[in-house]
DNA sequence: ATGAAAGCGCTAACAA
DNA sequence: TTGTTAGCGCTTTCAT
């Protein structure tokens, strides 16, 4: 039969408490325990004094649910996933915090993984967190987000894209298009004529990249610049890479072109570590505009013009989209910051 | 009776699929499908063709393991919990990306909450993470270790403290007091006779910042300087507060001091803050210290030391006394790094 | 106002 | 080499 394991944890030692032994201990059965504890005693119509009988023999025991049996029975977990490239990047770890604050505030348990922008492994933590009945997923940075709704649909799992769009489930990015002609034109003002701006980072094979890359080209044109292919370098966004294609385009060009568009924090980050092979008056000469923001960033010993994505207001419709989902893709305007500005986060009265 | 619920998913629409369904489609048992799916057959001794029927049919189906039903089972989940500060912060993220890369080796999942500094909220989600029958917990950043360990104890659970110690528990620390030392006195170096260093951040009632400030105190006197207790400014660690604790310095002593000692980037980050409304000249005449590691930090418009801690060794080391636990504290030595030196992250080739 | 009992999907002990 | 069965801790009818 069921119950009675021998330990009977009227000491405080051995096992976790569970429902039984609150029942056992409260002289009320394990559906009168559940109930109680469960918040849903009124439906059930327990008596007010059961409850705190009950509630305080909890306490002594230091009970708490075990959620996985919970999850187990409700098919669904109380855990809701995330899926982004890098802990360790302004960008991803701001939408990080932000998942983590709604969910929270949802009563959910956020589950973050970082896929380091492999797909294998991004589709294997997406089946590892179907596997634990996650609520629902996000996934920023997706590289192959076809797969990824492929997977979620044979296992009825809601999604939604953040960042990177996919087209077959909501997505919700910021406007790559308008941040980017933003952060173009002000990089252009003032340029001499007959200057080669340059575009730096990230595949041209996503959507994001290929989206800042158009209003890159679109603007200087307007603008009366020649652009020409080797002006567009998508090297990736390792900083490794980016460091050799940097090193590399200053040889060719002999140094740095007069405007330089980096696509993301870890491209500049590449590109500093070149720079510091470098004598100071290297960066003299050039126009920096980096697409993401980064507080130390704002503050190099060269300026730069940065593009801040809105992470709250991103995290926040991508919670609305799997509240109301619809296959719409929900753009975010993100912020241009002047060089030298600190934007205050929301959490920098925590630290 | 226990199986038949009508859906026999045949067809991939509708429910996942589960050990039973598998049986009945292969004429196995479930047992047997549990052993063949579950890598131990060979213990069991199932012939290799059952097997190899076993893991198509699962293919065919889509099959994947209900985690929540296999930890209910045995009692533990797979996952394995991190607190952390925060996300948005260099050295906590860099703490997350070593965290889970060690996890997913050894074939667990990584659930990083941030407790925002917050003991409550710290202590809410530990609650939670043993809910979810987590194997162990690494703390990073513990605001009430006691608290914690308590906790754990209760439930019995294996932990350890990562960054700041407890004393009821392992734990794994970067050396503090040789790297503020080793900082302390790279601060020092060349500064006039009658100069009166700085320390700024952190609460003196943390272990890390009372060793520091340990460091910082030892050394600044035996090189001669004066020591005054308002020279140690313990703000805390938000950069709203340090904003505003440096500009009420500033004011105090008409300007900044020769040499400051920072005690970890959000510090910095709240100074900056201050220092936009500031003309350039104003930290010409200052050395930098900062205990933490950022590449962008790196390459401000002013030169900062920095003190780079060894996220990768402080979670191996956790790791390590997860296995073979003891008593102990672990120091783990940090690196001073000099100014415009970008450290390429074990991750920079990825991005 | 409460209890009994079934069962979520899985694994492990015991049979065969 | 494989099948049967009990039960992990919880919620949820259904029956008092």
């Amino acid at each position: 039969m069921h119950r009675d394991r021998g330990n009977h944890r009227v000491d405080g030692t051995n096992r976790k408490a569970t429902i039984y032994d609150i029942a056992r201990l409260s002289g009320a059965s394990p559906s009168t325990v559940s109930a109680a504890l469960g918040g849903k005693w009124k439906a059930r119509r327990i008596s007010e004094t059961t409850v705190n009988t009950i509630r305080l023999i909890a306490e002594q025991q230091g009970y708490s649910p075990n959620l996985q049996a919970r999850g187990l029975r409700q098919a669904r977990s109380g855990l809701v996933g995330m899926i982004i490239a890098f802990h360790d990047n302004r960008f991803f770890s701001s939408l990080s915090q932000n998942f983590e604050a709604q969910a929270r505030q949802r009563g959910l348990v956020p589950v973050i993984a970082s896929s380091l922008r492999d797909p294998v492994e991004e589709l294997r933590i997406l089946e590892t967190l179907i596997s634990y009945a996650v609520d629902f997923v996000f996934i920023a940075g997706a590289t192959d987000p076809d797969a990824i709704t492929a997977a979620c649909k044979a296992a009825n799992m809601r999604h939604v894209f953040v960042d990177l769009p996919g087209s077959g489930a909501p997505s919700v990015t910021s406007d790559n298009y308008g941040g980017a002609a933003a952060l173009t034109r002000v990089l252009l003002t003032g340029l001499p004529h007959g200057a080669r701006p340059h575009f730096i980072g990230g595949c041209a094979s996503d959507q994001a990249t290929s989206r800042r890359i158009a209003a890159f080209r679109a603007e200087t044109q307007t603008a009366g610049f020649s652009l020409s292919d080797d002006q567009i370098i998508t090297c990736g966004y390792a900083p490794g890479s980016a460091r050799r294609a940097v090193a590399a385009l200053m040889d060719r060009c002999d140094g740095l072109p007069e405007a330089l568009f980096i696509n993301s924090l870890t491209v500049l980050e590449g590109l500093l570590g070149h720079f510091t092979t470098l004598p100071d008056a290297a960066t003299e000469h050039t126009r920096f505009g980096c697409y993401d923001y980064d507080p130390f960033a704002a503050f190099l010993r060269f300026p730069v013009h940065m593009v801040r994505q809105n992470a709250a207001e991103l995290i926040v419709k991508a919670y609305d989209l799997i509240d109301k989902p619809s296959r719409q893709v929900v753009e975010v305007p993100p912020d241009l910051i002047p060089p030298r500005t600190i934007f205050s986060s929301p959490f920098s009265e925590q630290g």
